[in-house]
DNA sequence: GCCCATTGTTAACAACATAAACAATGGACG
DNA sequence: CGTCCATTGTTTATGTTGTTAACAATGGGC
């Protein structure tokens, strides 16, 4: 019943992985699927309707891939695992991580309501790191929801720029993973309290 | 003689500015010029050199704004303020620094490599800010090219992300001006020489 | 056995980038 | 002055896009 419903959503979400958003039309999808392109149109509103569902995938995966921190044994090497945690899953699924973070103009309007929405309780598990972070007293006392957005700032600056390609000098994936952790370390080291 | 292609700029960019890349048609641009659409290609190859060509004065107000650091009396005070000018430059100039450095996908192949190019000299300006505050020995001694990397991916990571909406809770420009102030500061601190 | 929602179809529309063929125009050079 | 030709427009056409409208099959509920 549900069957091309969910056809379609995985040849949207293949051809978005191949080829990144402009791969995307609707009769691509449909002729891979096998039906009319207007076809779609019984099973999502729009074009937009369907990378909102696409994306709710993503936003699972990135969540999974967060949670994989907490199997640090001190408060701060949660922390530190969930900054990995955020690394590899934009590596791994850049394409997501453009959609759900990189997503531009205001043509997407939906897709970053929807971005905002869905990145709230993993912004919620950052601040508990930090949180917990600042009751084990590696780091400084500062308002944690401030904190844990600076580090967000901190990480998704490095991935978006090197997504983009505006980090040259750092071509691979691995030479990239090797700055991420030293910046990382270094940023933490800058949190601690002072004194 | 080149009036014609410097009213297609103009109303390209203006275009671009009050309603995003999506307003930008060939179409659009030619009816307020006054021609007809496929007179675009006359003076330029394709919609993508245009933009192109848009972008270029985007990186010149770049460079001044970044140049605005050199007021600074001290070394440090020309980092700290050339960080500034870059902030300042992504809010008075949103939509520029969305095509220059939040360019998604890879449809913009072209515009994102004539980024990079551009940007090569204005990041060689901030590897000059922190090895002259090496050099003062307020900045600790890891390669200037790391730490000038880190700095833009700080920098860079806070203002797309509230460019995108991802900052709720600091919804007006001053607000994230204020916490991009902080934010910075206590970044600095802790690129200071240890020990 | 009829009714009607579901799911598909094709045809059509408006907007898009862009190419091709053609017209005016104006300066360079004989 | 007259011819040539590059420049800069035009209209027309092609193929793509998202999306709507009108219509057909099909299968379960009363």
């Amino acid at each position: 019943m549900h069957e091309t419903r969910q056809a379609i959503l995985e040849t949207a979400r293949d051809l978005y992985a191949e080829e990144g958003s402009l791969a995307i039309s609707m009769r691509k999808i449909a002729e891979q699927v096998g039906i009319s392109a207007t076809a779609i149109y019984r099973h999502f509103d729009d074009k937009e309707h369907l990378l909102l569902e696409v994306c709710s995938e993503g936003f699972t995966l990135f969540g999974a891939s967060l949670m994989k921190g907490l199997r640090g044994k001190t408060a701060l090497e949660r922390l530190e695992l969930t900054g990995l945690g955020y690394r590899d899953f934009a590596l791994e699924h850049p394409q997501y991580y453009r959609v759900m973070f990189m997503s531009p103009h205001p043509e997407f309007a939906l897709l970053q309501q929807n971005a905002q929405e869905a990145f709230s309780p993993t912004f919620q598990f950052i601040i508990d790191r930090v949180s917990e972070c600042q009751r084990a007293g590696v780091i400084g006392g500062d308002a944690p929801e401030s904190v844990a957005a600076s580090i967000w700032a901190h990480i998704h600056g490095a991935v978006s720029l090197w997504l983009d390609g505006h980090m040259p000098t750092l071509a691979t994936p691995e030479a990239f993973s090797e700055f991420f952790e030293d910046y990382s370390a270094s940023y933490l080291r800058a949190l601690a309290p002072r004194g």
